[in-house]
DNA sequence: TCCTTTCTTGAACAACGGGTCAAAAACAGG
DNA sequence: CCTGTTTTTGACCCGTTGTTCAAGAAAGGA
């Protein structure tokens, strides 16, 4: 009962996270949400109750979107090397292929708000946990299969690994392809 | 001839620094800014023409204080892999003992401002390219001194850790001093 | 001393920020 | 076809933003 809504919710925290994703937090204004969203700013307040819970979830939604994406890159067949760099070489491709060097939304978001906002550090921590999850069972399934060294330990190199991935994202603001490549070789190496 | 300044302008970018470091650009005020500095809003538009402009010489002192630091910390004796993790170490000390977690400001400003503003862009490019002309020096000293093995290519492992500090510095927002530790010492293997 | 110059101060400015609200609109059930 | 309920819409609110400006204050030179 009650006028139904002419929008899908998730359709819009998607188009709110690209916003997000390309302006960060502050530099995004609720004009520009309804603008791009196409729904009307009292609309947007009626179902998200506030600019700040419709960034969270469309935080949210991203780390969701991040995780997926590694596990399906480091599930694909090849050495566990071969997955790593696959997986660094393909967010970098990513980065590199936006007109606006928009980097990773995550990465963006702990520059932003990390240090301040206990509610966000903690999403961004969930995030990185996931990830670094991923990671470390790919590297475990490597020493398993015998194609990395037995005295690597899995969290510890998952955990560089992401810190790499953290670092290559910021790096491709200022940086072209061809050194971004250079410095996941020199990564790589750990493996 | 005329009525004399009654502050100086180098304090004053010092300050303006430490409050975009902390705020980020957009979420630092010319009224926290005068706040910040003691200095009238006024004094600070005759002075330096805009906040915009005001940044780039904060961020310029930030560029110049970074490049010193890492020329001190690698001179001192020790290995080429100690020195560096003397360096990386060093930076993540001193992002943890601060009560706010502001991380660098220049990978900050990376995050707000990389891919859309061309001119800070190149300031951005500029500071790493200092910075990573220093780590290289360092290692090329290591591979004289035999530290080092001679098939380590200086530039890519000196960009390699410099991508290694930009990741400590955001994942410093989120993880606690062992966490980033580990993360050296497997960065440290490369050498 | 008065003038010129440079600075400071505080008020003023238009635009925009995030957010609210009253009224109208669109449905389901009775 | 009312009624109750939920959305939409657009106008509106107040505080803040980045910036400017007129008036006055502090210096040196004529």
């Amino acid at each position: 009962m009650g006028r139904p809504r002419n929008f899908e919710a998730d359709t819009v925290v998607e188009r709110a996270m690209e916003e997000f994703w390309t302006h960060g937090y502050a530099n995004t204004s609720p004009a520009q949400l309804a603008e791009a969203t196409g729904v009307g700013k009292g609309s947007l307040y009626n179902t998200f109750g506030s600019k700040r819970q419709l960034f969270d979830q469309a935080l949210a939604r991203y780390g969701r979107m991040g995780a997926e994406l590694a596990e399906e890159i480091l599930s694909r067949p090849g050495t566990t090397r071969e997955c790593m760099g696959a997986y660094l070489r393909e967010t970098v491709d990513s980065d590199v292929a936006q007109p606006i060097r928009r980097g990773c939304m995550a990465v963006n978001t702990a520059a932003e708000l990390g240090g301040h906002d206990l509610e966000i550090t903690r999403a961004l921590r969930a995030i990185e946990e996931r990830i670094v999850a991923v990671l470390a069972a790919r590297i475990d399934q490597g020493r398993r299969d015998g194609d990395v060294s037995s005295d690597v330990n899995a969290r510890a190199t998952a955990e560089f690994l992401f810190n790499t991935s953290a670092g290559l994202r910021i790096m491709a603001k200022t940086n072209d392809a061809r050194a971004l490549y250079r410095i996941i070789d020199v990564a790589l190496t750990t493996l």
